[in-house]
DNA sequence: CGGATATATCGGTAAAAGGCGATGCGTGGA
DNA sequence: TCCACGCATCGCCTTTTACCGATATATCCG
């Protein structure tokens, strides 16, 4: 899943999209929304924010005839750990600047 | 910089590789051992590997005749913290589980 | 110097991704 | 019931990516 992951945030306007939305929490934005945002056609962008659903980096919510897009933090924190984990393969020294340097935010 | 990491993590032979390098810190490994690791090509994984040290993932050194790929750390953590700061803008509550679950890494 | 080794680069092809307009489908309001 | 709205999907085209074999370049060794 984290390739998956890796792969839908690795296209700028996906990758706006989802910085979009993570600052909309926690109410999210209608996709029409994110449409005028981020400059493209519908049907391009409904193809864009499908990769990020099906990655499981955002979740639409149904209401209405419209669609709510909120971003999943929790899926941003499962790619953070498995990113981590690839540092740290049983070294912690190698993790241990980036936690510091982490804790700021 | 960090869409350019993300892009080169997102293929399953980048990751595989970065992945390897880091559990051969800090020695690393020399291009022809990866070529063998990954079973692909010489010459389709010499342009992959491009990719990565290209985004900055992985610093090649010279030795002799061949190339020794170290990955690099710090690029990892600029990655991170760049994926935090998506998720905290300004709102810490967002980051305090993942910094939580991150810390026993 | 000449051959062997390690890696990068080139040329070509097949597959995948990205973009668009048009169309389909469900929902809410008149 | 009928129309307008919001979104997803389809068909088509263009661009990019991925892969390969062949070749170029640099280094080491005999």
């Amino acid at each position: 899943m984290a390739l998956a992951a890796l792969a839908a945030l690795s296209h700028p306007t996906r990758l706006l999209t989802y910085q979009l939305l993570v600052k909309h929490e926690p109410e999210g934005l209608s996709t029409g929304q994110l449409v005028e945002l981020v400059d493209l056609t519908q049907s391009t962008f409904s193809t864009h924010l499908a990769v990020l659903v099906k990655a499981g980096l955002v979740v639409p919510e149904k209401r209405g005839r419209q669609m709510i897009q909120r971003a999943s933090i929790d899926a941003m924190r499962e790619l953070m750990l498995f990113l981590a984990k690839d540092c740290c393969q049983g070294r912690a020294e190698l993790c241990e600047p980036l936690l510091a340097e982490l804790t700021c935010c």
